[in-house]
DNA sequence: CGGTAAGCGAGACGGTACGTCAGGTCTTGGG
DNA sequence: CCCAAGACCTGACGTACCGTCTCGCTTACCG
């Protein structure tokens, strides 16, 4: 064996011989999971349909994801892509107002849909659960963590703001309005929320 | 027929012929699905057991109750009964405070894990997501509708209040913290969250 | 409860509730497992086929057979009805010839292909062979033990003849010539066999 | 090129270039074969754990037997070995109660298992069930008709005989008393057997 | 010695059927 | 008309093997 070969080798770090995963029918799979959870709700997602779609068989699918709530995690977080960066535009106050009105608007629709098809689904499975908040529900939520640090270093924010509650007021309503069809996530629903949240309930003496 | 079988047909008015609904089996249906519910989780409730464990015919079960989603809702509903009156300890930031602490004490234990898996299943069955919004959810919330009115009223709450987004800042979280196990849902993290929506995240500039 | 109520009751054995079994599709059951064993063989014999072509549901034929080996035999124990019996024409041997050839043409055409489908597919399954061979085989091979045993008592047949080993000698070629396809089962090979186990092989000296 | 290998390419007839068959893997796969068919039975015989066992591909297997079928009966040719040959003791009356004997002998314990898993099997597929009589059965009952064809030429026989019909009153009562489970075919059995057939059932009045 | 042609293991893939579970409907007999 | 029991058809479950298909590697010949 060369020693080009062996370096090779090694730097696969032995990989494992036989025929590779298929990316397409991988994609093909998610794609189908997703459309299927969109277009007729997460009862009607089954295994069978999402073979059936993606042209895959069942056992493909086993292969890869343990349940079909793990599959479901998958096609939305590959149909969601990122979640973007939180912006600074000199005001704190409009960077929190911006980011509750930019997750609202990024789940009317399909993706709001198939969100909420998701967060009830997982309640049949604890790993799921879990699985969906870490990858997708916090790390939107820690978008607003440095804003609102920031806001509390430029005294725009209360000193003694309770950071995590914070987070939980402005992000919550938002998934629950989807969950239980309170009311469209719209713009203007979310500019007024943010702002009730932010500006408190209190009245404030005039100065 | 006897008099008295008599009397009590006239006195029901006409009532319709045949045996009467048994009681009995009724509520051995509710306790039977609660019980499931809370014991072995969402995935595990199933028609066929809960006529099992409640020795009642699937027949029966059918007869009265559209679908299983239904059931749980009664089940639910029945086990945790009336939700209780709003407060006036004669100041309106406390009573928030303290109704905030309510539900989410409420919550926890048996009640709670019963409702994160209804909250779920529901995505199932529009029908019932309603329903159990309806009866259970909206109710709850209004609790806070007239706390709120009086704070403005008195002048302890902005008078342009949202009362609405002020509704929603407050309880979502509360659902939504049980539903994405992000954390106990105890007294004294309801404290904590109560206080900062009701405070807002904005600093005061000194009077 | 009357008198004659309880009576019947009684007489019943307490016989279970619920609804009863559903000859019709019993017999659906049975004659499409029958009709796909002789249309494509046993490998095409599947549970799943038989439902979709009886119209039952496949936990239907699971709850009432334990195997599709079971489910084979039964189909054709149904199909081929009783075995007849033996006959007495005066002379033994005459008779013996006539069971040979009759049991033969019986297994020619569809019946035989069946059988010999049996025959091989229980080899998967103990429990089926041994239903196979008591309720088929075995009636049919006693069907010619009286005879040899009146042929013994009139001196027809050898008085130290073993009965077993004759009763072997005259029907396994039969079983086996049809699995194994060595030749047509047809008259003039059953003749001309049964012939030569009856007479034997030895010469004897002329008297 | 040397003459030597030059005169292997030509006796070889142009073999075709590329690695030669592993005949260490070809054993282990008809050895996996055997055991697993003699261990578990034909149910638990699969293609897959024939490789499993055996450390083959998958591939390598279908590369040189076309079905499974043909497979078990490679494995089973492979352990059981040529057939012998027919002996000459003076009596033909005696030759031919030994081959019975030998027959039987050689079918009880591991091997018998495997051929009635293999006749059975067989029935699945028309190939492998004629290679099987081909290359297993008819070659062993041939061994008889040397010695019945001698009988007749000897006048121990009668000079009429049907020698296929003997043949196959001869042997296939082994094969089925095997097959249906209808008891041991030990040396005893066999003997008493073969007796009769060829002793025939007809009394002969003394001479 | 270097190229080309197998053989070989591992293992992914699209399928078919398995045997089970639950859904929702029905039939039966009794209250 | 209510009820328990339980048979029935339907449809999905998750699994086992099927037979086919890459892969990357190992022989072995042949020019």
């Amino acid at each position: 064996m060369s020693d080009v070969a062996e370096l090779e080798r090694v730097a696969d770090q032995g990989r494992a011989p036989g025929r590779r995963r298929d990316d397409a029918t991988r994609r093909a799979i998610l794609r189908a999971a997703f459309d299927i959870i969109e277009a007729d709700g997460y009862r009607a997602f089954t295994i069978e349909g999402v073979a059936a779609r993606s042209g895959a068989g069942k056992t493909t699918i086993y292969r890869w994801w343990p349940s079909k709530e793990a599959l479901a995690v998958d096609a939305f977080m590959s149909e969601i892509g990122e979640c973007g960066q939180g912006q600074d535009t000199g005001s704190v106050i409009e960077d929190l107002k911006a980011t509750v009105v930019r997750i609202s608007e990024n789940l009317e629709g399909k993706t709001g849909r198939v969100l909420a098809a998701i967060l009830g689904g997982g309640q049949n499975d604890l790993e799921t659960s879990i699985q969906f908040r870490d990858r997708f529900m916090i790390p939107r939520r820690e978008l607003g963590r440095a804003t609102l640090q920031r806001g509390i270093a430029s005294g725009e924010l209360r000193p003694d703001l309770d950071v995590d509650a914070a987070l939980e007021a402005l992000i919550a309503p938002i998934y629950m309005r989807l969950l239980m069809r309170l009311g469209p996530c719209d713009a203007a629903w979310a500019q007024r929320f943010a702002d009730t949240v932010i500006r408190g309930l209190v009245a404030h003496k005039p100065s």
